[in-house]
DNA sequence: GTGGTCTAGACCACG
DNA sequence: GTGGTCTAGACCACC
């Protein structure tokens, strides 16, 4: 369970939690059903308020990936739904803005590719 | 010059502003060296605050996309260095967003290239 | 005695209990003077805690549902007096916020009574 | 804008928020488009706190229903997209608890028909 | 001046 | 002991 929060950067504590559970699932660190920290010891640990940690937990719970009920802390959800539609426009909207970021940068859309890839690797090989 | 803001969307409309205009450049309907239209007209066209449309046109200028002169207005940098390494950076973590994002959606590598392609291809062809 | 629980779902434990006896009342599956499984028991095949179950039968019998004498376990009452002001305004207050939550969604009145038939139907054949 | 708030009620009020918005909207009181008030404006007016007043709206946009906004305060969204499968599975569990909830007080299907016609015509004239 | 985030600390519902 | 809710009050990003 390590998670790294930057409290330098400017994106909320709590978003930069849930993408870190994230990162987590996918890497297999947590699996389907394992039990996450309570919120008030990932509060202690990562220095940071129980409301926060709390939020993040909460709203990973609403996307259906964490299960989390009353009296018997959080979880992740041992299966999913089809996303949504409202998720699915959300990742073209962020792909849209990844391209043309990349693209405005002067990354061609290969070396884009291959960007992603490598970053696919690193997260499957349990590195940061 | 059309440019489209969704205001249901909740990223910031000056971020909104910023991709729109990247998205111009790369789909080549606007070109190095051509002009924009000035800050009070685009803030009137678009209906916004003048302060937001000059906060785009600053941003991108710090990036080194636009080009903007007291006096004589803003117009796509006729050329550009390398991006830095604050660009790299900036992009490899959104890529690390975006894939994870897909990953835990369920949304394998393949499909995710499939929709990067879909995107660029868009683009390039000049569709919204 | 087919009791399912669904983890996922955020309602409390002990309301989905209550809510599991009430319909196989209901369907008749549980019948007036019939026992119900002693709180220990229950508890073990549901695998919850045994306040959970306890605090259903609890509340049930507040409502004049079941009948739990000391050391009899728990029955279906077999006779009940007409509800009293107390559950008809607990109902009212549920079907305002069901409405207001079918309008909001598009949901129109009559879909809704199609949907609230289709369930009573569910019931009545023993579906689930 | 008359919002009603039941302190003794034991439902969190940031859901009563969100439940008294909607049957705003749906009685025509809030329309599409119209601005609600400012969250510290609300928050004062019905002695809550400013961070449960943020929740509700920050909710009730998350399922599309209001459209909140960084420094332009919140409005009634103008437009919905079809419901998506949590809100139609949210349904049909909130039907079925319903349903269950009258068939055991002895309420008829009929009986529970009427009452929500009756309710329904009470939001849609306006009254409380 | 708007909403967003975070903190600190209290109390409650659930298991 | 778990998460949920609420309060009070501060600071920040956006328009």
């Amino acid at each position: 369970m390590l998670i790294a929060l930057d409290l330098h950067d400017q994106t909320p504590i709590y978003e930069q939690l849930m993408a870190s559970i994230k990162e987590l699932i996918n890497r297999a660190a947590l699996r389907k059903g394992d039990s996450l920290p309570t919120v008030r010891q990932l509060a202690q640990d990562l220095g940071v308020n129980l409301n926060t940690v709390a939020r993040a937990y909460r709203e990973l719970a609403a996307q259906g990936i964490l299960s989390v009920r009353q009296g018997r802390g959080a979880s992740v959800a041992s299966a999913r739904g089809r996303y949504g539609a409202a998720e699915e426009a959300n990742l073209r909207r962020e792909i849209k803005r990844l391209v043309n970021e990349a693209l405005v940068l002067g990354v061609g859309l290969e070396e884009l590719h291959a960007m992603i890839d490598a970053e696919v690797h690193s997260i499957e090989e349990g590195g940061s």
